[in-house]
RNA sequence: GGAGAGGUGGCCGAGUGGUCGAAGGCGCUCCCCUGCUAAGGGAGUAAACGGUGAUGAGCCGUUUCGGGGGUUCGAAUCCCCCCCUCUCCGCCA
């Protein structure tokens, strides 16, 4: 949610936000202010009836205890017909809130000046790349293929007993991902987040405060019956960690970590591009949430990029770092960096970390505020998050960088210990 | 799921229809005193919204005692619904 004042006062920077992010049409900032009129103007006739009426309902009380009835009667009289009055102002005033509120939601986050303005993706700034894609003297195999062979990963299954998109994670893959699971926790916790374990599900409130909700409700499961949603992501329930909370000035930066399952609805496309661990329904992740001072967030999220990036550097993963531009970032960021790694038999990109600024978006749905000085005013916070990292991809990656002309795969070394094996053997 | 108790300011806790935004305590801030420390004395200490100011300070007002609705001229206080916490029972990894 933006800034009421900062739609009031720049309506123009709200518009043009609007249309870098393609994202719903300028007249509704038209329309809000129109409403914040008409509210106000309800606002303020309300509380002018409400303190007469306070006052004569005092004059009230006096009278009654020096027993002056008849006189009190009096006033009753006068004051009973501004009860109407007022149930009908409260009613504007309720009507004009929620209807100011419905639209100030469909407000996205306005970029911040870095961002470059694009269309679409092939707009995204590719800033830099690291590592080199590996060469091989045989044809790679795709990872679908490689899990196949030594029994990774049975989708199969997982169709049958959920439906596509649900794996099941077999022997060696099995292990692989407790084993990344220890190693992104272990490195983050390393790097100074603190780890958390989150529920699972989440209320509605919570999907709205970190944007879930209202505007992109087909990206989550629901179960309807409890009024709960399964996560997409953690940065879900762990950013509503602090909801409705002030802080002190030292409580920030906070600084979380979280493994957990995702669970994401979105309807795909079909064929290669969602093939094997591509695009799932199911997936695993540890993601990295941070809650700062405003005036660090820029700085927070250069250092949230190196934490996702130090991760793909010891695993030895060629990865490129993309700003995306402002038509294909969300409608809650104010910058975002992507975060691809290089599938080597698929011979391209895949996003394993999504790295975003919030500024004062999400803080403002939520509430997350925190007091500069012991009697001081509270202020939004700024919230970050980034993936650190997400699962299948980098399996993917890894399977398919690091296979071997006889069909094993060799894992970096910074997993061993994490694994308790160093390579995938081909099949006996 | 059943039965009971309870949800009041940063925290603890009083308050059962009128000068209660709310006693008292703790904490915190500032000041005084004490050559340091400890102790003591005094003052202050919620948020949101609206109006007025320069979208500052200040001032005026409204709302908020878990949430919503109702009764009443007037509700922390009475009534209804919901949520949450605790205790006991049941069930359960």
């Amino acid at each position: 949610m933006i800034d009421l004042d900062t739609v009031r006062n720049h309506p123009r920077r709200v518009k043009e936000a609007l249309r870098a992010k393609g994202l719903g049409s300028p007249d509704l900032v038209d329309t809000l202010l129109e409403v914040d009129e008409t509210r106000r103007a309800a606002v303020t006739e309300l509380q002018e009836t409400q303190s007469r009426q306070n006052d004569l309902s005092q004059q009230i009380g006096t009278l009654k205890r020096e027993g002056k009835d008849e006189a009190a009667e009096e006033i009753i009289e006068k004051t009973s017909q501004m009860k109407e009055t007022i149930k009908r102002l409260k009613d504007e005033v309720q009507d004009a809130e929620t209807r100011q509120e419905e639209l100030v939601l469909k407000l996205p986050n306005i970029p911040h000046p870095s961002v470059p303005v694009g269309a679409d993706e092939s707009d995204n700034e590719v800033v830099e790349t690291f590592g080199n894609p590996p060469t091989f003297d045989f044809d790679p195999a795709p990872h679908w293929e490689l899990a196949d062979r030594h029994n990774l990963v049975d989708l199969e299954r997982g169709a049958k007993v959920t439906g596509s998109g649900f794996p099941f994670y077999l022997g060696k893959g099995a292990r692989l991902q407790r084993g990344l699971l220890n190693f992104f926790l272990d490195r983050a916790r390393e790097r100074g987040y603190t780890e958390m374990q989150s529920p699972l599900f989440v209320n509605p409130k919570s999907a709205e405060g970190t944007g879930q909700l209202p505007d992109k409700d087909d990206l989550m499961y629901e179960v309807p019956r409890d009024d709960f949603y399964p996560i997409p992501t953690a940065e879900v329930p762990v950013t509503n960690f602090h909801r409705d909370e002030i802080l002190s000035a030292d409580d920030l930066p906070r600084q979380y970590c979280t493994y957990s399952p995702c669970w994401r609805r979105e309807a795909g496309s079909y064929g290669s591009e969602v093939r094997g661990l591509n695009r799932l329904h199911q997936f695993d992740k540890v993601e990295l949430v941070r809650i700062v001072h405003p005036d660090e967030s820029y700085r927070a999220l250069d250092e949230l990029l190196e934490d996702a990036e130090s991760a793909l550097d010891a695993l030895d993963l060629p990865y490129r770092r993309l700003l995306m531009c402002t038509g294909d970032m969300g409608f809650t960021q104010a910058k975002v960096y992507d975060l691809e790694v290089w599938s080597a038999a698929q011979e391209r990109w895949l996003e394993v970390s999504s790295v975003s600024n919030f500024e004062a978006f999400q803080a403002r749905r939520m509430q997350i505020r925190y007091r500069p000085e012991p009697e001081a005013k509270p202020e939004l916070v700024h919230t970050l998050n980034g993936s650190g990292l997400a699962f299948p991809r980098i399996v993917a990656a890894l399977l398919e960088n690091n296979q071997q002309p006889d069909g094993s795969i060799e894992l970096p070394e910074v997993l061993h210990s994490y694994t308790g094996f160093a390579r995938i053997e081909a099949e006996a």
